[in-house]
DNA sequence: TTTTAGACCATTACAGTATTACGGTCGAAA
DNA sequence: TTTCGACCGTAATACTGTAATGGTCTAAAA
């Protein structure tokens, strides 16, 4: 039996990881200490500690929280009844989504921290490698469909994935500079969805 | 009448580049000492300043020099008598060349100096409006002999010369940690051949 | 047994300072 | 006009002591 039976240890974690997202898209990684999230959480640091090994951890399970939400979402538009086309579209459009999320968590900045690095990496090379899966196969689910042309659809996938990420990487260097309260990524969803049209033209059937 | 008549001024500040060009991009900018590259051109420091008012100055006029060197080539592709779609197809293999001549001087490093930034930043910001001016040029080209069929020029311009930009520091990043003798972007120019392929398919009038 | 927190430790970031190195200047000379 | 040795002022660097903070431990509460 537990001091709080209302909130078994699944739901302490949530509300710990919650109030690390609140705090970390606020000040940044560096910025925030334990003993801030810990009071944020209703709860003392060694708590905190009991839930989660290191600070790193406790950021990686905030990321890792918004990735299997997103997940959740894409496997949605992989079992939807619509054409290649359609889901490859909504697909880009769910991914800006989670782009823009993840941005207010500064996860650049964090990716200067030689701790946060690797973890970081490898958190987001699953992600990655998951998306590639995905696009490949909507573009294979085209291509047997005879919905697309194409000589490689490993190949038309990788080369999307990476001017996607491209594009992404590009607006957010662009907005450095800027004001956090005046950065607005729609020209990036603009460019994106733009992108996805003419791509898919290019890899379409003549017809 | 000089001291050495058979090097003019021009001839100088060319043979101090070239020192300069090969200091920076054996060491990085903030490595060199204006001291060596004067002793690499064969001269005192103070003659340096002779030529050229600041260390930053300096670095401009050597990526000044690339720059002119690749413009001209531009130049070129855009007065032969081809397609619009093999303009674009050249155009892309000579930015690669480029960006990989660009590479080496490590701009990316020096991009963090705060003096170095704006100067960067207006350089680039030239080129960048030069190369949109162009691919622009080619594909209005391409639309009003009917090779192309879009709906905006302006547009699908900018979006190409984005992706391709994406691609190149999505690249850059990924060799960040890759030692510098193993680094190849030689995947590099193949996605951005075939993001052409696709994406000039993507434009060209159904047929 | 699970969970919490106060006290504690060790490491690292940071402020302050002394020193050096380097970008840049100047005046004389060729 | 062009070159250079000598010089200057600033800014990066190395160093040191201190404070902050990530993380641990023990004991008690539930």
């Amino acid at each position: 039996m537990t001091a709080h039976p209302t909130e078994s240890s699944a739901r302490k974690t949530e509300l710990i990881i919650n109030a690390a997202h609140q705090q970390f898209s606020r000040y940044g990684f560096f910025k925030v200490t334990m003993d801030e999230i810990a009071e944020q959480a209703g709860m003392g640091k060694a708590s905190l500690y009991y839930y989660f090994p290191t600070k790193e951890r406790l950021f990686e399970a905030v990321v890792l929280n918004e990735q299997r939400k997103f997940l959740d979402c894409v496997e949605m538009i992989v079992k939807k009844n619509i054409t290649a086309s359609e889901k490859l579209r909504q697909y880009v459009q769910l991914r800006f989504e989670y782009f823009n999320k993840i941005v207010t968590l500064n996860v650049s900045e964090v990716r200067s921290s030689t701790k946060m690095k690797p973890i970081l990496r490898k958190l987001f090379d699953i992600v990655s490698a998951q998306e590639l899966e995905v696009i490949n196969g909507f573009i294979r689910e085209g291509k047997k469909l005879g919905e697309f042309h194409i000589r490689s659809a490993e190949v038309a996938a990788r080369v999307f994935q990476h001017a996607l990420h491209g594009l992404r990487i590009l607006y957010r260097r662009r907005m450095e500079d800027v004001d956090e309260a005046e950065r607005n990524f729609e020209p990036l969803r603009e460019e994106m969805t733009e992108l996805a049209e003419v791509y898919l033209r290019g890899i379409s059937r003549a017809n």
